[in-house]
DNA sequence: CCGTATCCGATTCGATACTG
DNA sequence: CAGTATCGAATCGGATACGG
């Protein structure tokens, strides 16, 4: 099924679910880096991935593991040492992933150049429309 | 760049806004029927994409607009009709977005089994927990 | 028809503190 | 080191009502 396939009748909700994941910011930045880096412990992940907290890594990776995307091995050690890595599944999710935050690598600043453009043609508008106040007032 | 050049220095926060935009759940689905379809109209829109209240629609148009990846067309008549369509820019964002729908398709019953798999073990640890707790309790 | 405005419950997420 | 638990602020998003 390809996108051109999916028609009207198709259940969305099933992708939904699947781009919920996909979507989610955290899951592409640890897919990426477990994906350029083999094996990656939880620290590790943390100091490669800026700003996400212990808690949002902590549950990404529960459910990347819950889905099959990520393998977690404990190595029973004090202190202890657990290692992500990228399943064959995850692999598979890779190239996807990489075609994405290659488009946002190219087009990021015609994005930000329309937000500009988009946000000077507000400002322009509520200008009008206060010195239009302002002279009713006046 | 590529994913592979995108070395710990280079700013992830770069990517976050962009894929913010793209992941979301909403985003995709606007620009899949765009793409698909040409030329929608804010009604049409409403009616494919199944779930979406008119609020979130508009937000994420407005948002697609912003962003330079939709064009919103008004026609002065009565009743008003507004047109939707993709720009050059939202074209080029088609073919990263379709790669991850048909991954989406094609690995969902991997997902769901991995799933089933990991929470039918979480059952399991907790019913053995209650198991201990009931017998240190018996 | 195509929105905008407002309310409000639900969810998200960072900060913080604590544990094996 | 690698988490878990809890709390509060912030954001999200549906429902509803209204406007051009």
């Amino acid at each position: 099924m390809s996108l051109s396939d999916t028609s009207q009748h198709a259940n969305c909700s099933a992708m939904s679910d699947v781009l919920n994941r996909i979507g989610d910011k955290w899951s592409v930045m640890v897919v990426g880096m477990l994906g350029r880096n083999g094996t990656l412990r939880f620290n590790e992940l943390k100091r490669l991935i800026n700003g996400v907290s212990q808690r949002m890594l902590t549950l990404t990776l529960r459910n990347l593991e819950r889905d099959g995307l990520v393998t977690r091995t404990i190595y029973p050690e004090v202190p202890p040492r657990v290692e992500y890595r990228l399943t064959e599944l995850g692999k598979t999710l890779q190239e996807p992933i990489s075609a994405l935050w290659d488009w946002s690598a190219e087009n990021h600043h015609a994005i930000v150049d329309a937000r500009a453009v988009y946000d000077a043609r507000e400002d322009a508008i509520t200008a009008e429309t206060t010195r239009k106040v302002a002279y009713a007032r006046g």
